[in-house]
DNA sequence: CTGCCTGCAAAGGATTTGCACTCAT
DNA sequence: ATGAGTGCAAATCCTTTGCAGGCAG
Protein backbone atom coordinates (compact mmCIF):
# COMPACT_ATOMS: atom_id res chain seq x y z
CA UNK A 1 0.00 0.00 0.00
CA UNK A 2 2.97 2.71 0.38
CA UNK A 3 3.30 4.26 -2.78
CA UNK A 4 6.84 3.91 -3.22
CA UNK A 5 7.34 0.40 -1.88
CA UNK A 6 11.58 0.92 -2.73
CA UNK A 7 12.07 2.81 -5.51
CA UNK A 8 14.51 0.64 -7.96
CA UNK A 9 16.73 3.45 -8.21
CA UNK A 10 17.31 3.36 -4.57
CA UNK A 11 17.87 -0.29 -4.34
CA UNK A 12 20.24 -0.18 -7.44
CA UNK A 13 22.01 2.84 -5.76
CA UNK A 14 22.45 0.28 -2.53
CA UNK A 15 23.59 -2.22 -4.61
CA UNK A 16 26.08 0.39 -5.78
CA UNK A 17 27.63 1.22 -2.71
CA UNK A 18 28.29 -2.00 -1.34
CA UNK A 19 29.62 -3.35 -5.01
CA UNK A 20 32.39 0.04 -4.00
CA UNK A 21 33.36 -1.76 -0.95
CA UNK A 22 31.43 0.60 1.11
CA UNK A 23 29.02 -0.60 4.04
CA UNK A 24 24.96 0.04 4.02
CA UNK A 25 24.41 1.45 6.72
CA UNK A 26 21.11 2.89 8.21
CA UNK A 27 22.55 6.44 8.00
CA UNK A 28 22.89 6.20 4.80
CA UNK A 29 20.16 4.41 3.56
CA UNK A 30 18.34 7.25 5.23
CA UNK A 31 20.59 9.72 2.84
CA UNK A 32 19.76 8.27 -0.02
CA UNK A 33 15.77 7.51 0.94
CA UNK A 34 16.00 11.12 1.19
CA UNK A 35 17.63 12.04 -2.04
CA UNK A 36 15.63 9.53 -4.15
CA UNK A 37 12.58 11.02 -3.00
CA UNK A 38 13.10 14.42 -3.90
CA UNK A 39 14.76 13.21 -6.88
CA UNK A 40 11.55 11.92 -8.14
CA UNK A 41 9.57 15.31 -6.88
CA UNK A 42 12.28 17.00 -9.07
CA UNK A 43 13.48 18.85 -6.07
CA UNK A 44 17.11 20.05 -5.95
CA UNK A 45 18.16 19.60 -2.21
CA UNK A 46 21.16 20.93 -0.18
CA UNK A 47 23.34 18.80 1.95
CA UNK A 48 21.66 21.17 5.14
CA UNK A 49 17.83 20.33 3.89
CA UNK A 50 18.54 17.00 3.53
CA UNK A 51 19.98 16.52 6.64
CA UNK A 52 16.66 18.14 7.91
CA UNK A 53 14.86 15.78 6.09
CA UNK A 54 17.41 12.66 7.59
CA UNK A 55 16.67 14.10 10.82
CA UNK A 56 12.61 13.76 10.48
CA UNK A 57 12.81 10.43 9.13
CA UNK A 58 15.76 9.19 11.27
CA UNK A 59 16.54 11.23 13.59
CA UNK A 60 18.99 9.26 15.56
CA UNK A 61 20.96 10.04 12.43
CA UNK A 62 23.58 12.74 12.94
CA UNK A 63 23.99 15.97 11.22
CA UNK A 64 27.88 15.36 10.93
CA UNK A 65 26.97 11.95 9.52
CA UNK A 66 25.00 13.31 6.93
CA UNK A 67 27.70 15.30 5.51
CA UNK A 68 29.92 12.60 5.68
CA UNK A 69 27.81 10.50 4.00
CA UNK A 70 27.16 12.85 1.45
CA UNK A 71 30.70 12.94 0.70
CA UNK A 72 31.62 9.55 0.58
CA UNK A 73 28.68 8.47 -0.86
CA UNK A 74 29.60 10.93 -3.92
CA UNK A 75 33.36 9.92 -3.81
CA UNK A 76 31.29 6.38 -4.55
CA UNK A 77 29.83 7.50 -7.21
CA UNK A 78 26.44 6.98 -6.06
CA UNK A 79 25.54 10.36 -5.51
CA UNK A 80 26.76 13.58 -7.72
CA UNK A 81 26.07 17.19 -7.07
CA UNK A 82 25.04 20.37 -9.09
CA UNK A 83 26.31 23.28 -7.91
CA UNK A 84 23.57 25.90 -8.50
CA UNK A 85 23.47 29.68 -8.83
CA UNK A 86 27.11 29.64 -6.63
CA UNK A 87 26.18 29.63 -3.98
CA UNK A 88 24.12 26.24 -3.03
CA UNK A 89 25.55 22.56 -3.98
CA UNK A 90 22.24 20.02 -4.62
CA UNK A 91 22.83 16.36 -4.59
CA UNK A 92 20.88 13.66 -6.69
CA UNK A 93 21.64 10.12 -6.97
CA UNK A 94 23.96 9.29 -10.14
CA UNK A 95 22.08 7.98 -12.45
CA UNK A 96 22.93 4.30 -13.95
CA UNK A 97 21.36 4.58 -17.09
CA UNK A 98 18.76 7.14 -18.37
CA UNK A 99 15.42 6.39 -17.43
CA UNK A 100 12.03 6.79 -19.29
CA UNK A 101 10.32 9.27 -16.68
CA UNK A 102 6.67 8.32 -17.58
CA UNK A 103 5.68 11.99 -18.14
CA UNK A 104 5.67 13.75 -21.14
CA UNK A 105 8.32 15.51 -21.09
CA UNK A 106 9.85 18.38 -23.66
CA UNK A 107 6.93 20.24 -22.95
CA UNK A 108 7.97 23.81 -21.77
CA UNK A 109 4.32 25.12 -21.09
CA UNK A 110 4.64 25.42 -17.10
CA UNK A 111 7.87 25.48 -14.98
CA UNK A 112 9.84 23.04 -15.80
CA UNK A 113 11.46 21.21 -18.98
CA UNK A 114 11.75 17.63 -18.59
CA UNK A 115 12.86 15.99 -15.56
CA UNK A 116 16.05 15.15 -13.23
CA UNK A 117 18.87 12.87 -13.20
CA UNK A 118 21.22 11.99 -15.87
CA UNK A 119 23.20 14.39 -18.09
CA UNK A 120 20.70 17.12 -17.72
CA UNK A 121 22.25 20.68 -17.27
CA UNK A 122 20.50 23.12 -15.08
CA UNK A 123 19.56 27.07 -14.99
CA UNK A 124 18.20 29.15 -12.13
CA UNK A 125 16.51 32.02 -11.73
CA UNK A 126 18.59 34.75 -9.94
CA UNK A 127 15.18 36.21 -8.89
CA UNK A 128 13.11 33.66 -7.42
CA UNK A 129 15.96 30.69 -7.35
CA UNK A 130 13.84 28.38 -9.42
CA UNK A 131 15.60 25.26 -10.82
CA UNK A 132 14.76 24.44 -14.03
CA UNK A 133 16.36 21.23 -16.43
CA UNK A 134 17.69 21.50 -19.57
CA UNK A 135 18.02 18.72 -22.01
CA UNK A 136 21.77 17.91 -22.33
CA UNK A 137 21.51 18.49 -26.26
CA UNK A 138 20.69 22.47 -25.34
CA UNK A 139 24.51 22.56 -24.87
CA UNK A 140 25.81 20.48 -27.34
CA UNK A 141 26.50 23.18 -29.68
CA UNK A 142 28.77 25.45 -27.03
CA UNK A 143 30.19 22.15 -25.83
CA UNK A 144 31.56 20.86 -29.18
CA UNK A 145 32.55 24.99 -29.59
CA UNK A 146 34.91 24.77 -26.44
CA UNK A 147 36.32 21.86 -27.13
CA UNK A 148 37.58 22.78 -30.19
CA UNK A 149 38.81 26.20 -30.00
CA UNK A 150 40.13 25.34 -25.85
CA UNK A 151 40.34 22.13 -25.89
CA UNK A 152 37.59 21.97 -22.55
CA UNK A 153 35.79 19.26 -22.13
CA UNK A 154 32.21 20.66 -20.68
CA UNK A 155 30.57 19.00 -17.67
CA UNK A 156 27.28 20.22 -18.40
CA UNK A 157 25.51 18.48 -15.78
CA UNK A 158 27.87 20.07 -12.95
CA UNK A 159 26.82 23.48 -12.70
CA UNK A 160 23.74 25.46 -12.99
CA UNK A 161 23.34 28.83 -15.43
CA UNK A 162 22.04 31.37 -14.43
CA UNK A 163 19.68 34.11 -16.12
CA UNK A 164 15.65 35.17 -15.19
CA UNK A 165 13.26 32.82 -15.32
CA UNK A 166 9.52 33.80 -17.49
CA UNK A 167 7.75 34.52 -14.47
CA UNK A 168 10.56 37.43 -13.28
CA UNK A 169 11.76 38.72 -16.36
CA UNK B 1 56.06 56.70 -11.33
CA UNK B 2 53.46 54.73 -10.43
CA UNK B 3 52.40 52.08 -12.62
CA UNK B 4 48.61 52.51 -12.40
CA UNK B 5 48.44 56.67 -11.38
CA UNK B 6 44.83 56.73 -11.49
CA UNK B 7 42.94 53.65 -14.21
CA UNK B 8 40.53 55.65 -15.93
CA UNK B 9 37.92 52.49 -14.59
CA UNK B 10 38.51 53.14 -11.24
CA UNK B 11 38.13 56.86 -12.13
CA UNK B 12 34.61 56.17 -13.64
CA UNK B 13 34.24 53.55 -10.75
CA UNK B 14 33.86 56.65 -8.64
CA UNK B 15 31.94 58.97 -10.58
CA UNK B 16 29.45 56.50 -11.12
CA UNK B 17 29.00 55.83 -7.52
CA UNK B 18 28.39 59.26 -6.60
CA UNK B 19 25.93 59.81 -9.47
CA UNK B 20 24.19 56.53 -8.09
CA UNK B 21 23.66 59.05 -4.45
CA UNK B 22 26.25 56.66 -2.72
CA UNK B 23 29.06 58.60 -0.91
CA UNK B 24 32.79 58.34 -1.91
CA UNK B 25 34.61 56.91 1.12
CA UNK B 26 38.14 56.12 2.40
CA UNK B 27 36.76 52.37 2.60
CA UNK B 28 34.96 52.21 -0.97
CA UNK B 29 38.05 53.61 -2.90
CA UNK B 30 39.87 51.24 -1.12
CA UNK B 31 37.75 48.08 -1.92
CA UNK B 32 37.81 49.63 -5.21
CA UNK B 33 41.16 50.01 -6.14
CA UNK B 34 41.94 46.35 -5.07
CA UNK B 35 38.96 45.18 -7.92
CA UNK B 36 40.38 47.08 -10.10
CA UNK B 37 43.81 46.09 -10.06
CA UNK B 38 43.14 42.44 -10.03
CA UNK B 39 40.74 43.47 -12.65
CA UNK B 40 43.86 44.43 -14.77
CA UNK B 41 45.69 41.49 -13.75
CA UNK B 42 42.94 39.37 -14.72
CA UNK B 43 42.41 38.04 -11.42
CA UNK B 44 39.37 36.67 -9.91
CA UNK B 45 39.33 37.96 -5.87
CA UNK B 46 36.79 36.23 -3.14
CA UNK B 47 35.29 38.74 -1.02
CA UNK B 48 37.95 36.95 1.25
CA UNK B 49 41.01 37.98 -0.73
CA UNK B 50 39.28 41.51 -1.40
CA UNK B 51 38.91 42.24 2.63
CA UNK B 52 42.32 40.53 3.05
CA UNK B 53 44.00 43.29 0.09
CA UNK B 54 42.40 45.97 1.65
CA UNK B 55 43.87 45.65 4.87
CA UNK B 56 46.96 45.32 3.48
CA UNK B 57 46.08 48.60 1.68
CA UNK B 58 44.59 50.18 4.19
CA UNK B 59 44.40 48.65 7.73
CA UNK B 60 42.12 50.70 9.51
CA UNK B 61 39.52 49.39 7.05
CA UNK B 62 37.31 46.55 9.12
CA UNK B 63 36.09 43.19 7.33
CA UNK B 64 32.14 44.32 8.24
CA UNK B 65 32.97 47.04 6.20
CA UNK B 66 34.36 45.53 2.94
CA UNK B 67 31.71 43.10 3.19
CA UNK B 68 28.75 45.72 3.02
CA UNK B 69 30.31 47.73 0.56
CA UNK B 70 30.87 44.82 -1.80
CA UNK B 71 27.36 44.56 -1.70
CA UNK B 72 26.32 48.28 -1.60
CA UNK B 73 28.70 48.52 -4.36
CA UNK B 74 27.74 45.67 -6.50
CA UNK B 75 23.43 47.13 -5.73
CA UNK B 76 24.75 50.18 -7.32
CA UNK B 77 26.02 48.75 -10.37
CA UNK B 78 29.39 49.82 -9.72
CA UNK B 79 30.61 46.27 -9.38
CA UNK B 80 29.52 42.77 -10.19
CA UNK B 81 30.45 39.35 -9.54
CA UNK B 82 30.56 36.19 -10.80
CA UNK B 83 29.57 32.85 -9.65
CA UNK B 84 32.67 30.81 -9.94
CA UNK B 85 32.71 26.76 -9.55
CA UNK B 86 29.75 27.29 -7.73
CA UNK B 87 31.58 27.84 -4.68
CA UNK B 88 33.28 31.12 -4.97
CA UNK B 89 32.03 34.55 -6.09
CA UNK B 90 34.20 36.63 -7.26
CA UNK B 91 34.08 40.12 -8.09
CA UNK B 92 34.94 43.02 -10.80
CA UNK B 93 34.15 46.53 -11.76
CA UNK B 94 31.13 46.41 -13.89
CA UNK B 95 32.28 47.28 -17.31
CA UNK B 96 30.57 50.88 -18.37
CA UNK B 97 32.25 49.60 -21.89
CA UNK B 98 33.90 47.15 -23.26
CA UNK B 99 37.49 47.83 -22.83
CA UNK B 100 40.24 47.08 -24.44
CA UNK B 101 42.67 45.24 -22.07
CA UNK B 102 45.96 45.63 -23.69
CA UNK B 103 47.46 42.16 -22.66
CA UNK B 104 46.75 39.19 -25.16
CA UNK B 105 44.11 37.62 -23.02
CA UNK B 106 41.99 34.66 -24.51
CA UNK B 107 44.92 32.56 -23.31
CA UNK B 108 45.21 30.70 -20.23
CA UNK B 109 47.77 32.10 -17.66
CA UNK B 110 49.89 30.03 -16.00
CA UNK B 111 48.52 29.06 -12.67
CA UNK B 112 45.50 30.62 -10.65
CA UNK B 113 42.43 32.01 -12.37
CA UNK B 114 42.78 34.06 -15.09
CA UNK B 115 40.53 36.71 -16.85
CA UNK B 116 37.34 39.22 -15.76
CA UNK B 117 35.75 41.75 -17.95
CA UNK B 118 32.33 42.20 -19.41
CA UNK B 119 29.71 40.30 -21.10
CA UNK B 120 32.30 37.46 -21.30
CA UNK B 121 30.98 33.79 -19.99
CA UNK B 122 33.72 31.90 -18.27
CA UNK B 123 34.18 27.76 -17.72
CA UNK B 124 35.89 27.05 -14.82
CA UNK B 125 38.46 23.74 -14.43
CA UNK B 126 37.31 21.45 -12.14
CA UNK B 127 40.92 19.90 -11.48
CA UNK B 128 43.23 23.06 -11.38
CA UNK B 129 40.11 25.39 -10.76
CA UNK B 130 41.69 27.43 -13.94
CA UNK B 131 39.36 29.61 -15.51
CA UNK B 132 39.39 30.43 -18.92
CA UNK B 133 37.11 33.23 -20.48
CA UNK B 134 34.57 32.26 -23.83
CA UNK B 135 33.04 35.04 -25.93
CA UNK B 136 29.69 35.29 -25.51
CA UNK B 137 28.83 34.43 -28.88
CA UNK B 138 29.60 30.91 -27.70
CA UNK B 139 26.30 30.77 -25.80
CA UNK B 140 24.24 32.57 -28.16
CA UNK B 141 22.74 28.95 -29.04
CA UNK B 142 22.04 27.89 -26.02
CA UNK B 143 20.53 31.46 -24.76
CA UNK B 144 18.32 31.59 -27.74
CA UNK B 145 16.71 28.34 -27.15
CA UNK B 146 16.22 28.73 -23.61
CA UNK B 147 14.30 31.98 -24.31
CA UNK B 148 12.72 29.79 -27.39
CA UNK B 149 11.48 26.94 -24.92
CA UNK B 150 11.27 28.12 -21.74
CA UNK B 151 11.28 32.03 -21.64
CA UNK B 152 14.62 32.11 -19.42
CA UNK B 153 16.87 34.94 -20.26
CA UNK B 154 20.35 33.57 -19.98
CA UNK B 155 22.74 35.84 -18.46
CA UNK B 156 25.79 34.18 -19.52
CA UNK B 157 28.33 36.09 -17.78
CA UNK B 158 27.04 35.20 -14.07
CA UNK B 159 28.21 32.13 -13.33
CA UNK B 160 30.71 29.45 -14.73
CA UNK B 161 30.44 26.44 -16.36
CA UNK B 162 32.17 23.93 -15.03
CA UNK B 163 34.42 20.96 -17.24
CA UNK B 164 38.04 19.63 -17.46
CA UNK B 165 40.68 22.05 -19.64
CA UNK B 166 43.20 20.59 -21.87
CA UNK B 167 45.69 20.01 -19.56
CA UNK B 168 43.69 17.66 -16.89
CA UNK B 169 41.75 16.07 -19.89
C1' DC C 1 36.47 -10.30 15.12
C1' DT C 2 38.12 -5.86 12.66
C1' DG C 3 37.95 -1.53 11.35
C1' DC C 4 34.62 1.35 8.80
C1' DC C 5 31.02 4.37 10.18
C1' DT C 6 28.66 6.84 13.63
C1' DG C 7 27.28 9.95 17.62
C1' DC C 8 28.62 13.68 20.30
C1' DA C 9 30.57 17.89 21.14
C1' DA C 10 33.53 21.31 20.36
C1' DA C 11 36.28 23.80 17.01
C1' DG C 12 36.50 26.52 12.81
C1' DG C 13 35.92 29.88 9.27
C1' DA C 14 33.21 33.07 6.74
C1' DT C 15 29.74 36.52 6.78
C1' DT C 16 26.36 39.37 9.36
C1' DT C 17 24.39 42.52 12.72
C1' DG C 18 23.52 46.04 16.72
C1' DC C 19 25.13 50.11 18.25
C1' DA C 20 27.34 54.38 18.77
C1' DC C 21 30.38 57.43 16.43
C1' DT C 22 32.49 59.84 12.27
C1' DC C 23 32.86 61.97 8.17
C1' DA C 24 31.22 62.96 3.32
C1' DT C 25 28.07 65.92 1.40
C1' DA D 1 24.16 69.58 10.34
C1' DT D 2 22.70 65.11 9.35
C1' DG D 3 22.36 60.61 8.20
C1' DA D 4 24.98 57.33 5.25
C1' DG D 5 28.90 54.60 6.23
C1' DT D 6 32.08 52.71 9.52
C1' DG D 7 34.57 50.31 13.38
C1' DC D 8 34.22 46.96 16.85
C1' DA D 9 32.82 42.92 18.74
C1' DA D 10 29.63 39.55 19.46
C1' DA D 11 26.51 36.51 17.21
C1' DT D 12 25.23 33.27 13.52
C1' DC D 13 25.42 29.80 10.27
C1' DC D 14 27.18 25.90 8.00
C1' DT D 15 30.54 22.47 7.97
C1' DT D 16 34.41 19.93 9.78
C1' DT D 17 37.10 17.19 13.12
C1' DG D 18 38.87 14.28 17.29
C1' DC D 19 37.54 10.59 19.86
C1' DA D 20 35.52 6.52 21.67
C1' DG D 21 32.15 3.18 20.90
C1' DG D 22 29.08 0.24 17.74
C1' DC D 23 27.69 -2.31 13.96
C1' DA D 24 28.39 -4.15 9.12
C1' DG D 25 30.75 -7.54 6.76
Amino acid sequence: MDPAPASPRLTAALALLRTRGERVTPARRAVLQVVDAADGAEEHLTAEQIGARVAALEPTVHRATVYRTLTSLTDAGVLSHVHLGGTATVYHLTATEPERAGTSEAEVGTAAYGHVHSGHAHVQCVECGRVLDVPPEALEGVAARLLDDLGFTLDTSHAALLGRCSDCT
